[in-house]
DNA sequence: GCAGGCCGTATCGCTGTGCGATATGGATGT
DNA sequence: ACATCCATATCGCACAGCGATACGGCCTGC
């Protein structure tokens, strides 16, 4: 299989499992088996679909018929199983395209590429989890460059705490102690009370700084997009490795751009 | 709306709508939900999607209210109508991490990003149309220069002629049959003989070239991305400006690096 | 060789669930 | 004020989808 090949990025907090189990109907069975591939990492067989999903077998067979049919799911070319179907990227265009928020930052995104040189994202809160939307790279991408989807937890990055920065601060402390604090990193802090000291920094700043939390060797900048609310829905990044900077110069170089693009996006 | 903040793409030829009437289960419904985004360009109201799906009216209702349980659509911000979820970028996530196409071409793509200095796409095919499925902007992208899934025909781009021209002719032939050949630009070609004859053209030069048939002002080169078995999946783009290139020297520059990318995936 | 898995596929009733029909109240516009 | 569209809710019946089961092909191990 290929797992190797690919770096193994960490076990990401998806989004909260609807339980209620008014809601497991068939529409939501065909997305369980979609949801199957999240943990996987090669094809899968019938059998682990069924397994990873929790359905019955029969009803993981009817189901991939219809996907396949469709387009949502497709054997692997070597007969080892089944894999997710390009289908799904019409979908996720449709998401991008249709996103307000995201041809709000669209433009702005991109003029800050221009900036500063480094790679810049713009990644959407989903509860405890920011996604990432877009992604512009630098000249040297990092492997997992334009993966979009890609989701990382609140706590331990710096869209995140930028993000919790402009929570109200008893919601962001009960944010974390619903988040399970999983050390990414050596260096991710997995203390409430410290990460709500970078919160609370973050909040004076107006910017968080993160050091190889998620990525070895990266460091990131983020500083969190406002609705028209004045809630935080997501956040702006900018990206370098630590071999060119250390946090001081990339603060001074960036952070003034950074906020600047996400100021003049009209939210605050 | 916000119809007007963004390109309207032309229409796509999405893939082949599966009518069997043995595959129109509760499954596909929920698909046929979301893909009433397909042609849309702002949120739909519950009586949209009622009309744009053909499915009635209590049954979008039920299905709507599941998929926005779980995170595949949300209401607009405005409270305006629905829009795709954020989930749907997890499952796009998942096809471009597994795929095992886009893995063997992802370091060889970003290799040729770095040679050349110009946007590299890689696209794959889908039945008549191909879909771009990882992209790496230069430095001055254009607008929807980040939007994974954007899909364009087979007939009239350097991609889908260079994909036309490993397919044995007849079995182009045929494709071209039964594609609707619309004119996108002034310059789209919509004779099939002509095609045609591009195709030969590129299965002997084995790249091809397409100067604004959809994109003005857009020079795109492609060359064929074949798997084990010497079929063309898809194509590796690389595309520019016109007004720093000519037909000539873009290809001089770029065709042979190109190739030698394409050629370094063992496909043939 | 042959047994034992696990694979994908096919068939077939029963049951439970999702659909159609319909009603209501709130916005919006004229 | 009416007319129109919206989202939401309820309810009973038909039928679609699930569980159970069976079968043939392909490996692996002995």
């Amino acid at each position: 299989m290929n797992d190797i090949t690919r770096p193994v990025l960490p076990p990401v907090p998806i989004a909260p499992p609807p339980d209620d189990p008014l809601f497991v109907d068939a529409i939501a069975r065909g997305f369980q088996v979609l949801s199957a591939f999240h943990g996987a990492s090669g094809p899968l067989s019938l059998g682990e679909i069924a397994a990873r999903s929790g359905l019955g077998k029969s009803a993981v067979q009817r189901i991939v018929h219809t996907l396949r049919h469709q387009g949502y799911l497709r054997r692997d070319p070597r007969d080892r199983g089944y894999l997710p179907g390009l289908r799904l990227l019409d979908h996720a265009l449709d998401y991008q395209r249709l996103d307000p928020q995201i041809a709000r930052v669209l433009p702005v995104l991109m003029e800050l590429r221009r900036e500063t040189g480094e790679r810049v994202d713009f990644s959407l809160r989903d509860d405890l989890r920011l996604v990432y939307a877009l992604r512009f790279q630098s000249k040297r991408g990092f492997y997992s460059a334009s993966l979009i989807g890609t989701s990382v937890p609140l706590y331990c990055t710096a869209g995140g705490l930028a993000v919790l920065s402009r929570l109200p601060r008893p919601e962001a402390e009960a944010l974390l102690a619903r988040s399970s604090l999983v050390p990414y990193s050596q260096r991710t802090l997995t203390d409430p009370q410290a990460i709500m000291a970078r919160v609370d920094q973050a909040r004076t700043d107006g910017f968080a700084i993160a050091q190889e939390e998620i990525v070895a060797g990266e460091i990131a900048l983020g500083v969190p997009v406002l609705d028209e609310g004045g809630q935080p829905i997501g956040a702006i990044h900018v990206a370098g490795s630590l071999s060119e900077w250390d946090a001081g110069s990339f603060a001074r170089s960036f952070a003034p751009l950074a906020m600047t693009a996400a100021g003049g996006l009209g939210g605050g």
